[in-house]
DNA sequence: ATAGGGTTAG
């Protein structure tokens, strides 16, 4: 009981000696100065006296009255109080910053309103600012150091924005506090020492401002400052969150050189930027300059590179690539931890590989490591989609029988499974089921659900369910609309496809190339071959390649209605933009052009073999 | 001392 008492003690003492050092750095080395009997002299008419006085009794009025600003100054005139002098005014601040700051604000705003240019000495000014900070009273210190110029000097303003983006909470609740910041920033054109910079960053950083970042980095350079390790982390991650990996990288080669190395979690970001696009020979590019210049990849480096070789469902050769990594960090002696065996089982549950995928958990079993609701649904998955619904059902019940909560993820696993195996009563019954287990729908269920519809041909249904979602909070997303668009055209339902694809232009959401297709498609099959072309131009326009089976369509239709100049034109546009034409297409429309008009079809045979050579 | 990692449809 005591070694706990002493063993906590001291750290808790320096803990907050620290923050003192921090916070009253100013007002401790000054707090001695207006009072000091040695340095002043203490004669009954001494103007310091007098400034006192009048300080304490402002304060005071301020602590008393509630509405003081209308009578102070009748209570204090300036030319004979000095209540506007500075000292009188820095000592206010520092005694109403003590015991209110709130108030100190409020009698700064005051001051503003009332006098020109208010001076108050750096330390009062220092103390008036911590005091806020302490009270995290953000938004009404970046209102002062915008309206009293002396706050925003180096000594005061430095330790202040270190302390306000240290307090990432209040950032995280107030969007505007780095806004202001910046615009403070920006228009003072401030310096501030590396750690404030740094800190302004990270905020920037986690609260995904990018913009602002950028804005603040700029700044930081113009100022002269020159980053270091943390600054060129923060870049990196920066420049990932952007999409921009390739810039990131230059940084990071850049840096490197000036033996300049960032955090490994930048670098692991880096990495998982080009993994997750699938450019490998840049992953392993960066790993080797990692280990060349000292720094170790880690577990979290190595498993966003599995991770993303497991991504691509149909590619093998890239999932025993990752089970090659995977089994050689065991080797290495890396401690591969529940997410790390999740992730491995996952990427072979997705690419059919379930003995192999319940191997590695009863070897991570074996390991001591917990399977979790996250290693439940790869393992559940990969049973509905190999389509072993029963064994998908039994480690569910295991599941909850363990005692992890079912989830909208994991019931959507299970009704994908269900509806990819034609089992869409079973679907049907479960989406009715989710919410009386407590569980709730979200976009992902509904667009399984409908896809299932469309694809069992169950349009009302279909349709149904979709004004259903539209009376939730549940926002459509494109593959609500997708399936719905294919089986309205199919079953040429064309003012009803048109009226979806209006609703989601509506929505800002860009129907998908192949509902193009299907619409061009659809035209052709109620005959409608000029509406198809007017689709058809459409798509040219936005730069969408057409499939050959539409063009093929589209040409067959406009040819079965004799029309073969309007056939020819939309060869023609195919030509213009370079577009491959199917042979067949060709065959086509050449056969019907040589029963009305053998020269025009030797001149598009001509076109075709200028073209396609 | 701590940061950063894995799931469902298409």
């Amino acid at each position: 009981m005591k070694t706990m008492i002493l063993s906590k003690l001291p750290s808790k003492s320096t803990r907050l000696r620290r923050c003192r050092f921090h916070f009253n750095l100013a007002s401790d080395s000054s707090s001695a100065r207006p009072f000091s009997s040695s340095t002043i002299s203490t004669e009954k008419n001494d103007p310091t006296t007098q400034f006192q006085k009048t300080a304490s009794n402002v304060c005071e009025v301020i602590r008393r009255k509630p509405r003081w600003e209308s009578s102070i100054l009748s209570l204090f005139p300036p030319s004979t109080s000095g209540i506007f002098h500075s000292i009188c005014i820095s000592l206010v601040i520092r005694r109403l910053s003590d015991s209110n700051p709130l108030l100190s604000f409020r009698y700064l705003l005051w001051l503003s309103s009332t006098s020109s240019s208010i001076s108050l000495d750096p330390e009062a000014a220092g103390s008036f600012l911590n005091a806020l900070s302490a009270s995290r009273a953000w938004k009404p210190a970046l209102h002062a150091i915008r309206s009293v110029k002396c706050l925003s000097e180096f000594s005061v303003l430095d330790p202040f924005v270190f302390h306000l983006c240290s307090d990432t909470r209040s950032i995280y609740c107030d969007n505007n506090l780095l806004y202001d910041l910046c615009d403070i920033l920006e228009s003072h054109s401030t310096e501030l020492s590396l750690p404030s910079w740094n800190s302004i960053l990270y905020a920037s950083l986690i609260t995904e401002k990018t913009d602002l970042f950028h804005r603040f980095y700029s700044m930081m350079i113009e100022s002269g400052t020159d980053p270091d390790a943390s600054t060129a982390g923060y870049l990196i991650r920066a420049l990932c969150r952007d999409g921009e990996p390739t810039v990131a990288y230059h940084v990071l080669r850049d840096v490197s050189r000036k033996r300049i190395i960032p955090d490994v979690v930048s670098i692991t970001q880096l990495i998982s930027a080009f993994s997750k696009g699938g450019n490998f020979g840049r992953v392993s590019e960066i790993l080797h300059l990692m280990i060349a210049s000292g720094s170790q990849p880690d577990l979290f480096t190595y498993q966003e590179i599995i991770n993303a070789l497991c991504d691509g469902a149909g590619r093998t050769a890239m999932v025993d690539e990752a089970f090659r990594i995977f089994n050689d960090l065991k080797l290495k002696g890396y401690a591969c931890d529940v997410v790390t065996y999740t992730t491995m089982i996952d990427g072979l549950c997705k690419s059919g590989r379930m003995e192999e995928a319940l191997l590695l958990w009863s070897e991570m079993v074996a390991n001591g490591i917990r399977p979790n609701n996250y290693t439940y649904n790869a393992i559940i998955n990969g049973y509905c989609k190999s389509g072993n619904i029963d064994h998908a059902r039994k480690i569910y019940d295991e599941m909850l029988s363990k005692g992890f909560k079912e989830s909208t993820v994991s019931c959507n696993t299970m009704l994908a499974g269900l509806c990819l195996h034609g089992r869409l009563a079973d679907a049907i019954n479960l989406f009715a089921e989710m919410p009386k287990r407590g569980i709730h729908h979200d976009v992902i269920t509904y667009n399984t659900l409908i896809q299932c519809l469309c694809k069992e041909g169950k349009t009302s249904d279909a349709i149904e369910l979709y004004s259903s979602m539209l009376a939730t909070s549940i926002k459509p997303s494109i593959s609500t609309y997708t399936p719905l668009i294919m089986i309205l055209c199919e079953e040429g339902r064309m003012t009803d496809a048109m009226e979806l694809i209006k609703i989601m232009e509506a929505q800002g959401l860009e129907p998908l190339v192949c509902s193009n297709d299907f619409i061009i498609s659809g035209f052709c099959r109620v005959g409608d071959a000029e509406k198809g072309m007017a689709w058809l131009s459409r798509m040219l326009q936005g730069n969408l390649k057409p499939r050959a089976e539409t063009m093929d369509r589209l040409v067959e239709c406009l040819c079965s209605l004799g029309q073969v100049d309007c056939a020819l034109q939309v060869m023609k546009k195919m030509f213009d933009i370079s577009y491959s034409v199917g042979s067949s297409v060709c065959h086509l429309l050449i056969s019907k052009l040589c029963a009305v008009d053998s020269y025009q079809a030797c001149q598009l045979l001509d076109e075709i073999v200028l073209v396609e050579s």
